[in-house]
DNA sequence: ATATACTTGACTAAATTAGTCTGAAAAGAG
DNA sequence: CTCTTTTCAGACTAATTTAGTCAAGTATAT
């Protein structure tokens, strides 16, 4: 049983973006650099997000995304299926051809675990995760490292040449 | 979010085990035409079953497989570990080096998941399972398809030169 | 203008999956 | 003793999926 990294970067990114939320837009950029997501790659997640409602972009200098929902509106579960990461330990996707044409054995198992999943990832919220759970501890660190690399950058940034 | 086939076969196959298991052993054949899983993959998963101690088998003709324990023993988290397919959604397996070399933002999220969706696992026997749900209706189909199937054959054999 | 930041879509190397294939070894039947 | 049935063991492989990269844009603030 496994969860591909774009169901668990789009959730990082999302509660990323949501402890930041308060201010001026969040550009991917400081995403990929605090949460070590591939810049690209957070583009073609981001592109999906927006397309679901769950995120609105500002583009040009100073731009950046912004949550389109209020953080305890915005479930796990919602954010998963956003980036088709979907819930879903069938083999045969719902249809009941899992077994040739006709349903397995276990058919009905699944289901259940389907949906057991789906209930636990939809009673949780960014907001909700971030109240709870040490997310907030483990984020300001994450914010202390990223002005200490700035500084950094920019006393070294005299020296070398890019 | 997805399951390999390997724990969704085992569960299945470990399931027509327990289904079949009050007299003779069963053999591998039998399981691979009624729920239509290859032979050697079945070897290969049965191979697990056995050494983790689930299943004992019986060599030669007429041998097979037996459940080793009793039914109501095996939970349905006991056999996906058995054949390797471990619950586990995180990207570090539980090490805390799903970012770099320390724990990603969303670490916890995951673990709680884990530790659900393991729990509603081990809550289930292959037993209960054969109680609950339509398993046993399923099953009951199944056998009289093999049924109907074997006379069949048995009728056409004298025809056919295998 | 120009730099910043999002947007889109094609492309790809590496890993994983879902098996197959080969060649045993054990044991019961005749 | 030899033939058949069945398990046992491990190497091998085609196809798919994953986890991204790359290239070429478009929009906008300064």
């Amino acid at each position: 049983m496994k969860l591909t990294t774009k169901g668990r970067y789009a959730v990082t990114a999302m509660l990323d973006l949501a402890l930041h939320n308060d201010q001026a837009p969040v550009n991917l950029a400081e995403i990929s650099a605090r949460q070590k997501i591939s810049l690209t790659y957070l583009e073609q997640l981001f592109g999906k997000l927006r397309k679901k409602g769950l995120v609105e972009s500002i583009r040009g200098p100073g731009g950046g995304y912004r949550l389109a929902l209020s953080a305890d509106e915005i479930t796990i579960a919602r954010v998963m299926y956003a980036v088709d990461e979907h819930i879903d330990v069938t083999r045969c996707g719902g249809q009941q051809n899992c077994m040739g044409d006709v349903r397995c054995l276990t058919h009905d198992l699944w289901l259940d675990l389907n949906r057991h999943v789906a209930d636990y990832l939809n009673s949780i919220s960014l907001d909700e995760l971030i109240r709870t759970n040490n997310v907030k501890k483990v984020a300001d660190r994450q914010d202390a490292i990223m002005i200490k690399d700035f500084t950094h950058q920019a006393i070294t940034q005299s020296d070398t040449t890019h």
